[in-house]
DNA sequence: CAAAATTGGGTGCAAAATCAACTAACTGTG
DNA sequence: CACAGTTAGTTGATTTTGCACCCAATTTTG
């Protein structure tokens, strides 16, 4: 559900071939999102079956075929509905913090190192945000497309820094 | 995969049915984790199945026989060994974060309703995260247990408090 | 020059997760 | 007294996700 969203608002922005969008996932939207690629191209068919979006095979000389797909007026509205319909709920899900609420059945030195590799972990994500964040224009940031999207990255810097000073808290403080 | 570990661990500290482990996703995991009690079920007879835990039937008067789920010694070591194999990654998911990134296809004032909306929500969640934390005894945190289920929730209490500022930043500087 | 990466697409399968029912007895509330 | 909620568990269908492969040509790197 999220995921054709996501691939409809890409497609939004300029037409694409699948393996376009996972180059997305993997750069400009990993910081809220990842997905399969095997996954993003079964998610295009379905939307090319609900006429959400439209198929034009572009032939290149080198390289193999693109399968350009170009978003509809109906997947158009599609996206705006989901945007209209209020914030989704996210599920709150975070899998180390799972093994925090359960650490005490380390022994302290385990707990501690458990915690190290999470902070070198989170300080080389947090790293890499920094880094792209530098690659924004920011003028471009007057408009409010890219003025969102750059936000949308420092959220993402914001929790993880948020991450880090926890992490040096409980190190400090863990009896 | 996840799931089955942290049955394990609620397991680990009292022996529970399938019921009381939902009640345990639903309030005490509720702030990094939650299931659908069909999925709790299913993981509860796979664990039975693996040898990770054993099934002892109470039964009660009034109400149904209790399932009772008791982890075994292999269960723990799987627990611990996925404790000790340092920290999970987790994939970043945020579909809200998805939301704001294509906002710029809505009008300014419903970007705006999609931004007041969402902080309303985080201050709700925000607000239970903080008087679950009240309850809990702070004598108590000096043990290593306690600490760290503290700790986590004090990382959601810290996650939420962040988001809330970066949502009055956005919508404070939204062009 | 050989090995790896890039471009572009795809299949098959299994595990994980969600949704929606259904059973059945008891308890508390208006 | 009727109705909603609690306790306890189960089933079926569907969706979502992840992993591991496969193809083929070109281009870059060691």
């Amino acid at each position: 559900m999220v995921l054709a969203r996501l691939i409809l608002g890409l497609l939004c922005l300029s037409p694409m071939t699948g393996y376009e969008l996972k180059k997305h996932f993997d750069s400009s939207i990993n910081h809220f999102w990842n997905a399969d690629k095997a996954q993003i191209y079964r998610t295009l068919a379905q939307l090319v079956d609900k006429g959400y979006a439209t198929v034009r095979t572009v032939p290149q000389s080198n390289y193999p075929d693109r399968q350009e797909h170009h978003i509809t007026e109906a997947g158009r509205e599609v996206l705006t509905q989901w945007l209209s319909a209020g914030p989704v709920e996210s599920p709150e899900r975070d899998p180390f913090m799972g093994q925090v609420f359960f650490a005490a059945e380390l022994e302290r030195e385990d707990i501690e190192q458990l915690l190290v590799k999470r902070r070198e972990a989170t300080q080389f994500i947090l790293d890499d945000y920094l880094s792209q964040r530098e690659g924004i224009d920011m003028r471009a940031a007057a408009d409010r497309r890219s003025f969102l999207m750059a936000a949308t990255l420092d959220n993402a810097i914001r929790q993880q820094a948020a991450q880090l000073e926890w992490l040096d808290a409980v190190l400090e403080y863990l009896p």
